[in-house]
DNA sequence: TTGTACGCGTTATCAT
DNA sequence: ATGATAACGCGTACAA
């Protein structure tokens, strides 16, 4: 028992009658052991409250049970799903998450996380967008041989490595259910440069009014940082505009709320006067008024799929994990705050 | 080197020329060692990249570096806050930060905590309010050997085992900034039952009245269960109140911003018809319209308050922990959502 | 000031 | 089917 109070394998050995070798075996699950001794094993075990110790496991199998979770995400609720569903694929297994929020802007960055990498020795660790998106990053992944997966709206790796979703197909759903509804002039809240996602649903966006044979001039295309005070800026502009736009579709729900902000103190109902559409249904999008359509992505599942993969890969088998998806689709959620144009 | 491509303590050892105990003294900065052996020492471990392996650290110490963040807090902002507090405190150290949600609901909730703890063996926890409430849980972490603080807003433990907030105080003190404004009919949006911070609300919104000589009827108090939801449904009934009250203190921001939400449905304006208060300032209040005067209760600082605590305790000194503060203000922040009553 | 020998709790190897 | 023995990487007595 020792003074840490914990027994240890040597202890259930000892009263169990058998060697630790055996314990061992009983802890796991080895096929080739008389069921008796495992029985008496397994009653000691019980009897004792004894717990095999991950730190010593660790040593002995060179390999810990930690998964980090590495992300610079601004959102609290989209990095709250994320562990969710990551604590999701761990529930019942030996794997803990060990989070690690990371600086884009810091220099030393890359260096920050080389070290928490190294220093831990994490079996894997999912990437969390932005900061996934960063191919520098997951090269030192490799390199340092920690297994990896991204999380991201563009296919930016091989499947056994990234877990993706259909940002740009999705906006252009959305775009398309105000087209539907008949609004020809819509603005634009672009996500901040560099970033993919702010690219693909940029895309989403231009595809579906090039296919609907809508103009697409450069003033209703007004630039966002994914912040709720860039959104109110780029409304400001957007708003000012004669003719006025009747919709605006943002790059995401907390620039869609500063849109609506301004409409508000301009005097704007939503959606009688501007329809407004937003991207992540996040908590505040059913949270304003009116509530926002907008496009849910699955982040946590996402999340889920990417932790199954990393602890699914065996270290000779790198590609087991492509059995789980690597593809999940975002859908409109339809809510208050799109009606047809009044004009 | 081995396989796994980490050199080892001996790795640096035999390069140096010195015994591996002479490294462990350079790695843990012992006083008594020669400047140039130790030079020679760091040089070799600079040159191999030579990172201490945490797993035989913990194994050989007998404890680990784990620091665990265990909460059922509804709020993903307040959630986020607190790891980051705890972060802070830790960059820099070895140790590292776990998650674990829990769920209150749970029949088996202590039982999954207790293995939890038991199976990592944490070097500590940070319980996170409301499970931080639960008294059981943490005698449990003593039974264990488990390291605790609590944070909360009421003292539930000794200093060295809380963090605590003024909610009572922050809440009168709210509840005299709208009495100041004039209000004199003030409806009040409850916590849960069984909450402890619901309570320190309450006291303090009654002791504002009080203090005031100002009536508090039963019919201006509504029950709530900190969600969006339930600050509808309470608005519901208190804006069916004839006279209205001319302000609403909600409990926390998401019912608060459920407060706004049926205002605006009735017609009525915020703040000329209704002035509100909230609770907490998570990243809703400065979103909604009109922003929300709430309170912020310094959730961040107190986490890492809260994790210092914890690294600083050692085994016999069970109160070093102590230097560290306690108490912690929770401050109005005056926003738009509040004014002189109309009428 | 530095080194030797051993322990931490587990798994792996190779016997039997 | 089971056990003796040696790792795993590091820390600590105790000795030198």
């Amino acid at each position: 028992m020792e003074k840490t109070g914990q027994p240890t394998i040597n202890d259930v050995a000892r009263i169990a009658g058998v060697s630790k070798k055996t314990v061992s075996r009983v802890i796991n699950r080895s096929p080739l052991l008389n069921d008796d001794t495992r029985k008496r094993v397994e009653d000691v075990i019980g009897q004792l409250g004894y717990i095999p110790n991950p730190q010593a496991r660790a040593l002995a199998l060179r390999r810990n049970f930690l998964i980090g979770l590495v992300h610079d995400n601004p959102n609290a609720q989209m990095v709250l799903n994320a562990q969710q569903g990551i604590l999701e694929a761990l529930h019942g297994t030996e794997f803990e998450l060990v989070v690690r929020p990371v600086d884009r802007g810091s220099a030393t960055m890359l260096d920050d996380v080389r070290h928490f990498l190294e220093r831990q020795r994490l079996f894997g660790v999912v990437l969390l967008p932005p900061i996934s998106e960063n191919d520098t990053l997951a090269k030192l992944c490799t390199s340092i041989g920690c297994r990896y997966v991204r999380m991201g709206s563009a296919q930016l790796d091989d499947p056994a490595h990234m877990v993706t979703s259909n940002d740009s197909q999705a906006v252009t759903a959305a775009v398309n259910h105000l087209i539907e509804q008949g609004h020809r002039r819509i603005g634009f809240v672009a996500g901040p440069h560099g970033f993919r996602s702010a690219r693909e649903r940029r895309e989403g966006f231009e595809r579906a009014l090039s296919e609907a044979g809508i103009a697409f001039p450069r003033s209703l295309s007004a630039d966002g940082t994914y912040r709720f005070e860039s959104g109110i800026i780029a409304a400001e502009r957007l708003l000012d505009l004669m003719p006025r736009p009747t919709a605006i579709f943002a790059c995401n729900d907390e620039m869609a709320a500063g849109v609506i902000h301004v409409a508000r103190q301009r005097g704007l109902e939503v959606p009688r006067d501007l329809s407004v559409i937003g991207f992540d249904d996040t908590a505040i999008a059913s949270h304003i008024w009116p509530p926002l359509t907008t496009v849910r992505w699955p982040i946590a599942s996402m999340a889920r799929s990417a932790a199954l993969k990393i602890i699914s890969t065996t270290a000779d088998n790198d590609d087991g994990a492509v059995e789980e998806p690597s593809m999940f689709r975002s859908t409109l959620i339809r809510r208050a705050s799109v009606s047809s144009p009044t004009e």
